[in-house]
DNA sequence: CCCAGGCGTAGACACTGTCTACGCCGCTCT
DNA sequence: AGAGCGGCGTAGACAGTGTCTACGCCTGGG
């Protein structure tokens, strides 16, 4: 029952397991226990469907960086370095939802605004940026958007292997100290 | 004649101009006047048309950067920022090329080894950065990785408009000089 | 001269997403 | 209480895709 959120969680178990590739309305479908045509009463397309989808990534990933800061350090600049890990973390770790998740081309065609869904996950940033950064550098939307290119980046070419290939690195830690401490400074103290 | 080239050169055009979504194997055939089994003569399969697209991107690529940097400065960390440019404008310019480039899922899923076309432009990444980057900081192969990365998640969040969306700003030039510095310390005189 | 092999054609197959006609079932309204 | 209706799932059609196979043409070498 609740044909709707059934598709979402088969949907999502299967983008887990299979990968992205493996999304098809129609396997979802199958997997669900319904006709092809079933899903079309909830989600009018299938880019829709896989929005939905999406979006519970999104959710996941917030819910991770609040549970993570509530029991985290208080000063700022650690509290970047938390959350920094935590999204490096669930990119490696779910990298078929963020690969989905940030598929523009898939999600945004029905400009269903969901990348706006990552909006209060950066405005986090930025209030953070603002306090932690040295007042001589640049405004902090702009090293906030930098810090989060970096950290999409480095989540994107590590999840295949790029870096490895490129650096030799077994494990992004150091990649994500390097970026931190570049556009931060470096941390004051042991980081856990 | 030479329908090989000429499918490559068909469906760059078709990427350009339409996008990643519409360069379907039949309609590359289509627009080089052939039947839609022809291509298979010459490319076993879909992804390996895509990429011979996706080389000729690298080869592209390379000879943007080896051209600026010949007529450009010779200090280390001013050509950095040349080369950090060059990758970005290349990145926004031809966004199709650069969405094919970075599709793993495409391209490596027939082990073509195309990653490590990028191999050589990395090299020269890691040269320029031992050379410029302050002694005290990580290994140059850990800054080189964190400053590619940089690039990658800025010419990727840049070109979909998510940058734009959360800092408001309407050029990533103030995006990537924040980079730069972050990683390799302030530009010492005046960059064009 | 002939014939073998490279190359393009044409059709089939399984699969995809979308659309439409249909039927079932439960709810509501008179 | 009975009739009608609207939500929801089914089933089939359609255009499109990538891949495979059988078939012709045409040219170059024995």
């Amino acid at each position: 029952m609740d044909l709707r959120a059934r598709l979402v969680e088969v949907g999502g178990e299967l983008l887990d397991s299979e990968g992205l590739g493996a999304l098809s309305l129609r396997e979802i479908a199958r997997r669900a226990g319904v006709s092809h045509g079933a899903p079309r009463r909830h989600f009018p397309t299938h880019l829709e469907l896989l929005s939905a989808i999406a979006r519970e990534g999104f959710t996941d990933l917030a819910a991770r960086a609040e549970a993570a800061l509530a029991t985290g350090p208080a000063a700022p600049r650690a509290r970047l370095g938390v959350l920094a890990r935590v999204y490096l973390d669930f990119a490696v770790e779910r990298r078929g939802r963020y690969e989905l998740m940030f598929r523009h081309d898939i999600l945004e065609s029905g400009h269903l605004r969901l990348r706006e869904k990552s909006l209060p996950l950066f405005r986090l940033l930025t209030d953070l940026v603002a306090q932690a950064a040295p007042p001589s550098s640049s405004p902090p939307e702009i090293v906030a958007g930098a810090l989060w290119a970096s950290l999409h980046g480095l989540a994107e070419l590590w999840n295949w292997g790029s870096l490895t290939l490129a650096t030799g690195a077994t494990d992004p830690g150091a990649l994500l100290e390097a970026a931190l401490t570049a556009h931060l400074g470096p941390a004051p103290e042991a980081t856990t």
